[in-house]
DNA sequence: CATGAATGAGTCTTCATTCAT
DNA sequence: CATGAATGAAGACTCATTCAT
């Protein structure tokens, strides 16, 4: 890792921290680079203005939680009954989201209400953010139907912006507002419930 | 009504507007008095500083839901079977919570998303809110359950989350996202929509 | 003493209190008029503005300093040595002058502080306050040297100031900085000390 | 000299002027920049705000005038009676505090004038240089009693006012009101009238 | 005469961004 | 690449003054 890039990671790492203490607009880029220990000018050498910094953090997560909550088919071959396999399907996809927001409390405090307040030049990222997990949560939710284990009379439009708002809303009670730090089992445990209140939301069977 | 205090109402919509538009950090003194067709100077006659525009708008949504989604016990009376008064209950509560969101589209935006994104300065009346909506559900949640109407099981902190981030999310979608305006008939499907979908949530039976 | 009159007369009071209290810049309009329980447009109704109600102050300072030190000769007639005639009058005019000082601490802090720190649109009346006391010291002084009380070798021009100085600034001390009242009797002890004092640095035989 | 530090300065320079010509309240913060030829903001990478500016060259007068008169006692050595060195020792003092308020007359403005009229805010400041001014001359008096060249009756403390206030108004006469430049030589000469008289003052012999 | 709501020019101060070194 | 002094547009807020009631 060459010195550049590594003062850019560490500008990066942080903005995260200043973005998630003061949001967006309380942040100056002089809080950035002081946690960094850079120049002022410096960080205009890796970012063009204010706003990339604060993009790029978001793009950053976009990719993040892509990677994470991927599915990777291997993992469900076998020849268990089809809906054990949707439960873990489920399963599967919040455990990694609450890994993922769990992980790393700047984070997920940047992109559960940092970003939602923040002004329209970066609606079309946060949105793209949003209706990525939209989709996933519709794409498995019709899955599902077709499969039989969720009814055809569940509105998919309207579940999945529920589940979607009772996830986020989850994620962020347990590691924002309720600071304390999670363990790995405990996230199972958590993830386990979280299941449970999606399953009977969609009525899963 | 005095001239001064229709001036300090016409800021207060006006602020509601421009804040909603813009959100807080973005949306200038100068854009809500120019709104409001008065001079810069008169603002400061009414509000200490753009701070407490804000926050005055924020304690008046406050009041304002309190006072729609305050259950009146005769609209409760009757013969039918609990479970019914259970769900009726519940419509009424989500209903009453539409309408507030459907009502005033500007409200809602700064209720869900510029309040949220705003800075800790506003953080005690937002958690104020927040948590004045939770307790609603967590009472909610909790009579039913001595009533054995929701299982013991449901883990009534997490539901109630997971509840309200649902509702906030159906709500936000619906209102902000979906800017169409939405009939009145149409609110009362959305609302039995939104019931049956908690209701599944919190197995009620 | 008509209404008009007796509300003019309150808001110079109030005033005198807010200059002497915050100084001349620092002090609000409606400071004053707060002081005075009166509304914001009233105070116009007999001041031009702000400028005008300090250099009404001033103004009134002046009279009642000149009226107060004046000389009735009718208290200096009779057979004693001349040089107590020049003794008494000195110490006539000090004691005035304390007792003018002594009297209203505000109005002392305001011409010996407040006045003497602000800027140029007043420069001309408080330059005139100043050069009519100076014009006494130097009157008095060339009148003992006429008499022989006072060496000719005295510099009148440099005596003068040092005069006014010293008793300026005794002023100053004894009614602003220390602020405790002081009783007539003390006066009259203290303005002796000044006359000793004076009377040394003039060389008064 | 870096080159901040030369922006530091000429900034100092310029409010100096500025301050001295309008006075502290009816200085702006532009007009010393503009003087200075740098922008706005510029200044207040140097100080915290106008307050911090005059503040800065008020503490700048204290020490450089208190470098100025003290007294080397080198140069008080020698055989000469004792009394004699009471008179030269008062004389270094006046010569030397009226070579600080000769040298720069915006200074002497400062000090003598706008220092005067300015609120609260900066009494400590202004009250320090003039209880540091009293201290000297106190104790000089004091000294010269016991040696016995000021006769004990004498009263230290109306004393010491009076002949700072001469000594004050001496100055201000002659370097503000009179903005003739003087030259050295008769400043000199000045100085030693202001010795005799301060000499008769306290009837020293 | 008295009121107090409204005015808006004027000031301080901030802060993202630039650029010469 | 890094620096940090300099920039200046922009924004919040103040307050003496006016004027319709």
């Amino acid at each position: 890792m060459k010195k550049g890039e590594k003062t850019r990671d560490r500008l990066l790492k942080c903005a995260e921290k200043a973005f998630s203490k003061k949001g967006y607009y309380e942040t100056q880029v002089s809080d950035i680079v002081k946690l960094a220990h850079v120049a002022k000018g410096t960080i205009y050498q890796y970012f063009k203005n204010k706003e990339e910094i604060f993009s790029t953090l978001l793009e950053t997560y976009i990719h993040a939680w892509e990677k994470d909550i991927a599915i990777d088919m291997k993992d469900f071959v076998g020849n268990k009954p089809a809906i054990d396999y949707a439960l873990e399907y489920l399963r599967h996809r919040l455990l990694k989201t609450a890994a993922f927001f769990s992980e790393n409390q700047d984070r997920t405090n940047i992109v559960l209400r940092v970003g939602v307040g923040v002004n329209e030049e970066f609606e079309p990222i946060i949105r793209k953010f949003e209706s990525k997990i939209l989709q996933v949560v519709v794409h498995d939710i019709e899955l599902a139907q077709r499969q039989g284990h969720i009814p055809r009379s569940i509105n998919v439009e309207l579940a999945s912006n529920a589940v979607m708002g009772a996830i986020f809303r989850l994620n962020y009670y347990l590691f924002v507002i309720n600071k304390k730090s999670i363990s790995k089992m405990n996230i199972t445990a958590l993830a386990e419930e979280g299941v449970a209140l999606v399953a009977n939301t969609l009525r899963m069977t």
